[in-house]
DNA sequence: GTTATTATTTTAACAGTTTCCACAAAGGCA
DNA sequence: TGCCTTTGTGGAAACTGTTAAAATAATAAC
């Protein structure tokens, strides 16, 4: 715990004064004279003088820690997230308490309530892809917790939100597809409750549209846990592949689906671009030396951290009642490689 | 904070009871009877009562939080580290901060220094691959503060400790290489200063050794921050590749030199296997998919930090001083894929 | 000598735990 | 039967370290 052990009235005791003037001076607050503040702040930094943070928060009522649900740090994406969602929070003076659903309701469910245990001043979320029924998070919202959504939303909760712009990589990419010749574009996507899914395939549908290609449903497959199960991308890809009229193109739309895919083709022994052209959101920075190097969409997973965590903080610093929300969002970038050109 | 702020008080005032009863009877002591504690449970339910995990803390003085420091979650190997941490960490109801260092000294001081302000009750490190002075960490150890090393370790600090074994995995990595046909093999690895490059540098040595291939000390290559820098590989390359007696393969040994030294060797132009030969470390799981598949050393991260997690718990709870102390060693993985065989 | 002003102390509070004590019922013993 | 001890249950108060409000003391100004 707090090595050391110093405390406010060990600092009082060697001063002969009270604690709460040592509380005070420490603060540096006006009620203390300069010549007791400078005495104070000797002797604190002689003792080594910690704070207790647990007693601090107790009287304060807060506890200067952020929740974060996201589905797997192992994910490229996510771990960089969260790598700027650290470097707000630590700069800010929070901590952080990390917790992964694994694409499960129930996990994620059981997170928020681990996390409200803990008792967070905030929390920030990315819905797993089981996730329906969002009560748990309402909940939590209309009694106060300052929440900020991330990446996967809904709109069922007004709060702050920030997103990739979901459409515009996935209009872009299956352009490039289209530019490049490609006339059948199947679409993989993950489960159809989050809103990454239905953003995703608007964009496709809207470049197919406008290229006048015909809306194939049967090109378009979901994974309910987003690829967590391999079974589901093999389904997916043996009803793409094996048929008269295979698509001569794959559009992926989550970042364990896109390499998950590409590593079946693979086994499966097509040849990319050749047999099947394929390009997909990943965050992955081996895109470049993969075979064939991927094109990818990718999100700016590092700034989505920051930007939600300074609108999380807002929100919990905030004197008012927050009343007006904003959905910030960022800008996805497609990375034109060999696995989308013939 | 706690929201819905149901208090122990509340529970007693609701039953005509005194605090202390309650919570004795929500911890099951004997000194309450059993229809005591039936009402009380019942009404700790309907109230939906949380305790306060700050005033628990101060009162017990702990906080019932680790602090881990690493170099940087985005690492696969790291990430798969912290997996296994988190899932011993929650189940044993302690809590987890992550730091990283970036490799830096600095940072590593900083990141410690934060996670003691904020009161852990055991820290699990690894050191950065600048960090050679670790009075940081020897003065904490001596106050008291339960520390267990992983991955990057030294021996300076008396405490359990978990590492691949590395000295293993390096001399079956370079001897697949030896027989595989290569005769001049360079090994790229990192920072001299941590534990993990001497044991796999012995590693390389005992192999060529064993088959009686002399050591060429300029086909040795270090990267002081252990490939951070993309500057430091292209310096090892660049001694390495352009000279009369290039060597035929390269054994690299770290994750993030691993890769890129891929992704180097493709932009140069240099064919694999064929030119030359790549085998490293890297716990990647796109190695499969890699151009060419990646043949790698895998380190079982997930484990490490699910055994170093419940050594430091066996430390914080224990009631004795503990004076033995042990280091596990979990085995590696070497994986032969198509860039190492010609 | 009274009023301001400044400096510091006292007290209480945050939520929960723990030690010590009170009280009743029951059992043992002469 | 009366007295003592034991056992079971529960309460009062102190304590964890810090802080804010209220109270008081010291100093300065008029």
């Amino acid at each position: 715990m707090n090595f050391g052990g110093v405390t406010i009235k060990d600092i009082a005791k060697e001063l002969g004064i009270s604690p709460s003037a040592v509380s005070k001076a420490l603060k540096d607050s006006h009620e203390i004279g300069e010549k007791t503040k400078a005495l104070v702040l000797e002797c604190a930094k002689r003792l080594n003088y910690q704070p207790n943070i647990n007693a601090q928060s107790l009287k304060r009522g807060n506890s200067k820690s952020l929740g974060i649900v996201v589905s797997s740090i192992a994910n490229q994406f996510f771990s960089e997230v969260i790598d700027g969602i650290e470097s707000v929070a630590h700069s800010r003076g929070y901590n952080v308490i990390i917790t992964q659903t694994h694409e499960s309701y129930e996990l994620e469910m059981k997170n928020v309530q681990h996390l409200t245990f803990r008792s967070i001043d905030g929390l920030l979320i990315s819905l797993s892809t089981e996730t329906q029924n969002i009560d748990h998070l309402k909940q939590l919202h209309q009694k106060g917790l300052p929440i900020v959504l991330f990446d996967r939303v809904t709109d069922e909760i007004e709060t702050h939100k920030v997103v990739a712009d979901n459409y515009a990589g996935a209009y872009n990419a299956t352009t490039h597809l289209i530019n490049s010749g490609y006339k059948r574009i199947a679409h993989i996507t993950s489960s159809v409750n989050v809103s990454i899914t239905a953003e995703r395939l608007k964009g496709y549908l809207a470049a197919l549209e406008q290229h006048q290609i015909p809306v194939d449903e049967s090109l378009i497959k979901y994974c309910p846990h987003g690829g967590k199960n391999l079974i589901e991308i093999e389904t997916a890809l043996g009803e793409l592949l094996y048929r008269h009229d295979r698509p001569d193109a794959i559009f992926t739309a989550a970042d364990r689906i896109t390499t998950t895919t590409l590593s079946q083709l693979h086994k499966l022994g097509f040849k990319i671009p050749d047999d099947i052209a394929l390009l997909g959101f990943t965050n992955t920075y081996l895109a470049e030396v993969l075979n064939p190097s991927l094109s990818a969409v990718f999100q700016p997973g590092f700034e989505m951290g920051k930007k939600a965590t300074e609108m999380l903080i807002s929100l919990i610093e905030s004197r008012y009642p927050v009343t007006e929300f904003e959905t910030t969002v960022l800008p996805t970038e497609v990375f034109i490689r060999a696995s989308s050109q013939r």
